[in-house]
DNA sequence: CCCCTCCTGTGGTCTAACCACACTGTAGGC
DNA sequence: GCCTACAGTGTGGTTAGACCACAGGAGGGG
């Protein structure tokens, strides 16, 4: 690289280069969502650079779910731009939860606060709020099983979060609930009696949409922060609930 | 790679197979903060792997904030585990805002959001406020320019964001300030009056701090709300503010 | 005892090659 | 004329091997 050999003091390690290049594409507007990136070689070529460093730069766009890398040839093919922040943030804070600085009961905590949020400021009308009484219908079913249950139960509470209409808020409780996602089994394991459980947290979400759809923030608020802090306490998460919504 | 002519379906890309391990060894607490990642060289050998990609996967956590990548020999060298979450979302908002799937206006909501949660639920004595309090009393010299203020007023939010005692909080409160980081000079370009907005902002923050110290923190909430949507409005954000904080 | 030098091991970068994949156009058979 | 089979082309995926810059440590010479 002629950066090693000429320059005196060239800190940028090759492959920021490339990233900050691409982020200047899209800050630029040249390149957007669903666009194509140049061919890894082409950019190799045009950038100076190695495609060793190219690639580390899009691996690293990947995982932050910027852009999404298809092999073969055709429309679906290539590195062509997604923006899936969710999967950025819960891929980084699952990271940070393995390291153990980032305590699961302030991920919990930092839901509620979210969440509670998002339902206080849903649009009755919202669209959103018709997939989540959708889902719910579907979990009131008899035949869904445990694991068939939770999967619908995080869809709903997303469904409630996009309601709000803020990405942000919305990405981050997708990602929080990815984050802690391995925990969730285990969570439901230490449950006593799930068919009990199951029951009252239908319930609960009933009374949750409702709240919404009644325009009731305040109560959807702190019917949904009781929710979530109930079943973390029974299912065992000491910590959970210990900090009220609002003192 | 083995796989790609023994097993059928092997959907896994290698880097990830090496983060998985990596991730593994984090969660089952053989690797922790501190503690540093075998040599590239040797860890692609015990996993089967090329050094390409076990680097690609050390690129990833790098940019998660994960891992810091050091050359040379020594106590500093090699690849050392950290625990940066505020850098992995920071990067990772700053890139879907340039992606422009994410609007400004969310990212200061949900600042607004977060950072009147944590001053509600900061802890008077706790030794953050000091650190407020020190950086409070360096704004009002009269000597410090735009950017040191802006700088210290950074940092002075943060202290209050850390005060709560909730990490997630307060990496995402960072995280957040760090993605609009390269609007902010945009932002103050638009002032009328500097000096008349740098007075204002002064007198704000030793409102909120003192509400924060006389354990008010409803009252905190309320301040903090207001001056960070009465900062982008002044400076031009439009849609700052439009949405409340409590309905 | 100190300083200088060489050695070793680390990450950083590059090159060249091969593979699997999926479309695309074309040549062939019907 | 139509359809099928196949080689061609361009994509990302992976690997091996080489070289570089860097920083500490071990050894010798002063």
């Amino acid at each position: 690289m002629w950066s090693n050999h000429i320059n005196y003091y060239c800190p940028m390690k090759t492959h920021q280069l490339v990233l900050a290049w691409i982020e200047n594409e899209l800050s630029e507007g040249r390149l957007a969502v669903g666009g194509r990136l140049p061919a890894e070689r082409s950019l190799a070529e045009q950038l100076k650079v190695s495609r060793t460093s190219v690639r580390e730069a899009i691996r690293i766009l990947e995982a932050m779910g910027v852009v999404r890398a298809g092999v073969g040839s055709g429309p679906d093919a290539g590195t062509v731009v997604i923006s899936d922040p969710t999967a950025a943030l819960g891929s980084a804070l699952r990271l940070h939860v393995a390291t153990q600085h980032l305590p699961v009961a302030d991920i919990v905590e930092t839901r509620v606060l979210l969440e509670s949020w998002a339902v206080s400021h849903a649009k009755p009308g919202s669209p959103e709020l018709a997939d989540a009484s959708r889902l719910l219908a579907e979990m009131d079913s008899d035949d869904v099983g445990v694991d068939a249950f939770l999967a619908l139960d995080v869809r709903f509470h997303l469904a409630l979060a996009d309601a709000a209409g803020n990405a942000v808020v919305s990405a981050m409780m997708g990602s929080l609930r990815e984050s802690i996602t391995g925990y969730a089994s285990r969570f439901t394991a230490n449950l006593p009696d799930w068919d009990a459980t199951a029951g009252r947290l239908r319930a609960e979400h009933h009374g949750i949409l409702a709240a919404v759809q009644n325009n009731d923030g305040e109560r959807a608020a702190r019917l949904v922060a009781d929710h979530i802090e109930g079943y973390y306490r029974e299912a065992g998460l000491a910590s959970a609930g210990t900090v009220p919504l609002r003192p």
